[in-house]
DNA sequence: AAACTGTCAATTGTCGACAATCGTCAAAAA
DNA sequence: TTTTTGACGATTGTCGACAATTGACAGTTT
């Protein structure tokens, strides 16, 4: 009858604003969590900060030094190679699933996103267009009707997206970003396995090809 | 010269605990964790236990109800169904990962996981073999070279623990457990990239059958 | 000048306390 | 009997405080 109040606890809400400033490049890699400062900013103690904290730990976001505090966890090229690596034979498997299980109104859906990319590499900022990039293969991912292997499609895009926005600039021209996505979308119209796989191969390489070099020396000790 | 000393921290040490009794089927699913008597229990306050709960929760171990604390995850068989799909697609591709950059000495280790698999099966314990079974799949996440796929199989690998011993029983012959490795070890000795595949996808398929249809109506909600 | 040592402010780790909330149980009403 | 209401105990969420530790800086020694 009513909808039910917002029941948003105090810690997770924390957990989400860290992590976003996390992931938009506004806490830096190696960056220390000052509890007090944070927790000061927040209008809160420091408990539900250290709390929030631990929570992203485990997520891999921040790292924990002890008697140090917590740290923004720095992001090697090698550690962007590996997640481009894991994502590859994540979203293939995803595909393969999806494939079984997929019906008409996903594949509409699909191609709607594929528009919208061209649509907004008209006319849209390069954030909105990376965004709705994102939000492409995680469709896909949850076409899978796997939930878990969403959840670590998640986990990893956080990931990603911060490595993206590290690097802080557009790497690559956005009409061509979106003309690549073409090929998956008909592969899954024409339910061609094998092509499907060959056009993800291709796309996620791709991509990782213009994040993961761009890399190197960038990192930074704790 | 001398060796570090014990840094280990009070959140990590109570969440490594609390992780076993769940993964060992001593904190039961759907449990709710008493803050107050696991601190007790711990000898600390409640600020630390509440820290390494919610370093669990991330993780997906427990989840936390606003206001109602703290509670171990109930595994349904469509959760456990999920991991061991994902699994598959997770080992498939560390699978051809590791095909590609591995070298004898992986080779041999692989052989003797397998050869100790046998060796369990004749006198060992259930448990051990079990344990030994698992350490078989993440010798070859480890592998593949990928440090993130193999945080995801660790991940999972805790829900598939946790899933087995709330089953509680055998759930098959040993000897034919460590059998079912022959066809994995040999192709990977053939480089034979499909066979690995085939295999692999038999392996973990008559995994889940044994282990997911045991699990259906073993639901419990919080 | 360089390296070492001692001191000090800043910050973390942990604790005990208190108010808010939830589940339970008994009593009252239908 | 079944359902609703009310109150109580138990438990959580959050806070402020204090001891322990860290990193930096200045002073001392070689």
């Amino acid at each position: 009858m009513f909808a039910a109040l917002e029941t948003t606890d105090l810690v997770q809400q924390i957990a989400r604003q860290i992590g976003d400033a996390i992931a938009s490049g506004r806490l830096k890699p190696a960056e220390r969590l000052n509890e007090l400062r944070l927790s000061q900013e927040f209008g809160t103690s420091r408990a539900p900060v250290r709390e929030a904290a631990r929570l992203l730990e485990s997520q891999g976001l921040v790292i924990s030094s002890p008697r140090r505090g917590f740290f923004v966890r720095t992001l090697t090229s090698r550690d962007l190679g590996d997640i481009y690596e894991l994502r590859l034979g994540l979203e293939m498997h995803a595909a393969d699933l999806a494939l079984q299980r997929m019906g008409e109104g996903e594949l509409a859906a699909l191609r709607q996103q594929v528009e919208r990319l061209f649509e907004l590499a008209r006319e849209g900022s390069v954030e909105d267009q990376i965004f709705a990039d994102f939000e492409f293969h995680r469709m896909l991912c949850t076409m899978s009707g796997n939930a878990r292997l969403l959840k670590v499609y998640d986990d990893i895009a956080v990931d990603m997206r911060a490595g993206i926005t590290l690097i802080g600039k557009l790497y690559d021209d956005p009409h061509r970003i979106a003309e690549t996505h073409l090929p998956i979308l008909e592969a899954f119209i024409n339910k061609d396995r094998q092509g499907l796989r060959e056009a993800l191969n291709f796309h996620i390489a791709a991509a990782r090809d213009q994040v993961v070099p761009l890399f190197d020396g960038m990192d930074a000790k704790p």
